[in-house]
DNA sequence: CTTTTATTGTTTATTTATTAACAATGATAA
DNA sequence: TTATCATTGTTAATAAATAAACAATAAAAG
């Protein structure tokens, strides 16, 4: 399903409630209302509705929103039909945590691959997910068509992995590393530091913290 | 030094700029152009020179920004000049990979304590930072004035949790457990889940792969 | 029946964030 | 000396994101 120029935000959100979607679902409830959503999320119930106008669905008036209904609509538009296929760049800390975390979360994003340089990891299987030496990350993502590489190697190595990962034909990445990236604009990059969410936390508790005294 | 009302936008690219800062440091040179730092982060030159006269900090028309002046600068702005004290709490597969990650960066940070349940964590020091039981978790919040917190534990047991922290005392939390949370106003939250951003990812490649195909 | 109520869906207004425009500067070159 | 240049600092314009406002609806209550 295509909606065009749906915005950023809307589709963090999306995922979002999806997430909490399938958090309520077990729960014998069938609906959901939009301030219920809402609250789960700490936005307002007009964003929700707003959001959901966009991707076209539709409550019911009396009952709300249909929450298995909802949670596939936003699969039809935020997935992709044929599924996509990601790898994890560097089985560190960081990467193997993400594996463990990601494990069974979406059938429709498969982790197909790790590659790190250490050879105690290579060849070897972490939580279903098989990890190879460095060298062959073009050949295993040609042969597997991955579309998406998470990059948590050493920083210093980042860059020279996103150039790999573009050539080998990737075509998002999500770098945790602190090292900005440059990637062609076909290549869609995201990037993300822990410590830059710490400073933000820490900046606005001490402010909140002036405010509120 | 306090300068009111910076938006949340600007106070996120300060510690990026600082990040990118320190990395070119070493590297003999003492001035940068806006453009330079743009390009790192891959943002307009605009946008620097407008946050920078956000925190009244002024180049040289000729040589840029003093490299080392402006660091301080932004530490002055985003830091916190008695220093903050940091907890995690969880020292799983994330809390582990945190503290080994943040080890040494910040000085006006201190990672104090990690909690946990796990008899074999307990007692025991990860990478400097000493691991208690939960049970102990405001003895230790108080004693150590630790006004920040950074949930990993397992979903389930974050909302407890945070109302632990709260109730302790804390001002700021970071949650990267998928469940989110409710505290009190005077409590800045943060949360982020990677695979909200990793279907972020591959959402915008998707629809990339199609406009460039 | 009629009114009240709680909700959705959508338009309009507001706020926040980004980008464009351009004057000011001062070094360098003509 | 005067013009050119690349840069900063700031204001003005635009775009993106959020919130407010409110009509429409249908169930429930009176
Ligand atoms: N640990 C965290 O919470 C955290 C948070 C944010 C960012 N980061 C960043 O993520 C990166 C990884 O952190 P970590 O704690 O997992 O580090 P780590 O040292 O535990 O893991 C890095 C892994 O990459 C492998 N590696 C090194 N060079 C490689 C190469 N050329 N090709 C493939 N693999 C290679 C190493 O063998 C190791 O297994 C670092 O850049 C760090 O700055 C970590
Ligand atoms: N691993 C990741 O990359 C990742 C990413 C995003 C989010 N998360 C989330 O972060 C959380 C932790 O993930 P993980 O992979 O580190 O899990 P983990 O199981 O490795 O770690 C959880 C830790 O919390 C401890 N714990 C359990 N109950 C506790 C309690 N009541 N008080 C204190 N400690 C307690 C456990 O002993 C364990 O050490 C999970 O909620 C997961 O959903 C993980």
């Amino acid at each position: 399903m295509f909606i065009k120029n749906l915005p950023h935000k809307t589709v963090e959100r999306l995922s979002q409630y999806r997430r909490a979607l399938l958090m309520i679902l077990s729960k014998e409830k069938t609906h959901v209302f939009s301030h219920e959503i809402a609250q789960m999320l700490h936005i307002t119930p007009v964003q929700v509705r707003r959001d959901l106008m966009l991707i076209g669905y539709s409550g019911n008036l009396r009952k709300g929103y249909d929450i298995k209904e909802l949670i596939e609509l936003i699969g039809k538009i935020i997935d992709s039909e044929r599924g996509q296929r990601v790898a994890v760049v560097g089985l560190g800390n960081l990467g193997k945590a993400f594996i463990s975390y990601f494990k069974g979360k979406r059938s429709k994003l498969s982790m197909i691959a790790a590659f790190d340089i250490n050879p105690e990891k290579i060849n070897r299987v972490f939580d279903g997910v098989p990890c190879y030496h460095i060298n062959q990350l073009t050949d295993i993502i040609k042969q597997n068509n991955i579309s998406i590489g998470i990059i948590t190697v050493p920083s210093e190595q980042a860059p020279e992995i996103a150039e790999s990962l573009v050539l080998s034909g990737i075509k998002g990445i999500l770098n945790y590393t602190p090292k900005p990236l440059n990637v062609p604009a076909y290549v869609y990059l995201e990037e993300y530091d822990m410590i830059t969410s710490l400073e933000k936390v820490a900046f606005f508790a001490k402010k909140n913290d002036e405010r509120f005294k």
